[in-house]
DNA sequence: ATAGCGCCCTGGTGGC
DNA sequence: TGCCACCAGGGCGCTA
């Protein structure tokens, strides 16, 4: 399940071999993926070749690749997506959905067993503050003010891609988390899940942030304090630093972007472990359905919220 | 405004 | 062994 980590990781790894590079050619497979312009293979794959990555940025959990001319394509991997390179003449994958032949004999591949990814195009005059957000410094394009020769305009889908939250490593975070925390009824996991609150926490690593804090995912989020918003905050950074430093979770899907698959799996507390023994105390770890998702968490260490 | 739920989609799993 | 219900969960849209 990529989240930051895993995003972070796939963006580190592609770009040494993608930075440079040119797009000879792409072939899009499947309508679904292609989240803008909403539907248009053809149109996505036209629109990218021919084009030198110039940049890789990440935002939250979405990755952006920065194109000559001013194209900027960001992806989202959401449950099962696959981005990574490999020799061109390797056989392709069920589900591989977008091509992209390099002028290096290899590939860029999109593979989604589950299609819930989306591959977006984008130019960089759309995308506003979300360029130096992502890391993609936004120097002036002199090729870039005529539109890119992009073919379509059309509405900034994603909504989520622009309304994202700080990144859980910008010092606005405490005060993004705890003013979304207040007096708000909604289990605090629920809010650590919303992009708009933090960016780039998923199933995974909200569990794990709230186990090194020691809160209960189904706590009210309006109990907790300002003080308890900056225990999270910091929770939350040091489980993503360690997620990054080990390439990430792998489950079953998750590869990095040289194909490898990440080694954070070892090294999680509560997330995956329902029954074997706390790290910290030894209470079995238990899982519960919150905010509609599977939660693990320790008994002990996140004592439950009074009823 | 807020909280909760269903939907998308496929493959792996576990029960019988 | 085969069959099938069920589960995984990010983001979004709908409902009350």
């Amino acid at each position: 399940m990529p989240e930051l980590p895993e995003v972070e990781t796939v963006r580190r790894t592609l770009a040494p071999d993608l930075i440079g590079r040119r797009i000879e050619y792409a072939t899009v497979a499947s309508p679904d993926v292609v989240g803008r312009p909403p539907g248009d293979p053809a149109g996505f794959a036209a629109a990218v070749e021919g084009r030198r990555v110039e940049a890789l940025g990440r935002r939250g959990k979405y990755l952006l690749l920065r194109l000559s001319g001013g194209v900027v394509m960001v992806v989202h991997l959401r449950m099962t997506g696959r981005l990574w390179i490999c020799p061109a003449g390797a056989p392709a994958e069920l589900h591989t959905h977008a091509r992209l032949a390099l002028d290096d004999g290899r590939e860029l591949r999109f593979r989604d067993v589950r299609r819930f990814g989306r591959l977006y195009l984008y130019h960089v005059s759309e995308l506003g503050a979300l360029l130096d957000e992502a890391g993609l410094e936004g120097a002036p394009h002199a090729a870039a003010a005529a539109g890119g020769g992009l073919p379509v305009a059309g509405p900034l889908e994603p909504p989520g891609l622009f309304e994202l939250g700080p990144e859980p490593f910008d010092p606005s975070c405490e005060e993004s988390l705890a003013r979304a925390l207040a007096r708000r009824r909604a289990p605090v996991k629920a809010l650590l899940l919303d992009q708009r609150v933090i960016a780039g926490l998923g199933n995974i690593y909200a569990d794990e942030a709230l186990h090194a804090a020691g809160i209960h995912p189904r706590t009210p989020a309006g109990l907790l304090t300002t003080g308890d918003a900056g225990r999270l905050c910091a929770a939350a950074r040091e489980v993503l630093r360690r997620a990054i430093d080990n390439r990430g979770t792998t489950l079953r899907d998750y590869v990095d972007g040289r194909g490898v698959p990440g080694e954070m799996r070892s090294y999680l507390r509560v997330y995956g472990r329902e029954g074997e023994p706390c790290l910290a105390c030894g209470e079995p770890v238990r899982r519960e359905r919150v905010a509609g998702r599977s939660s693990f968490y320790c008994p002990r260490c996140q004592p439950p919220p009074r009823p």
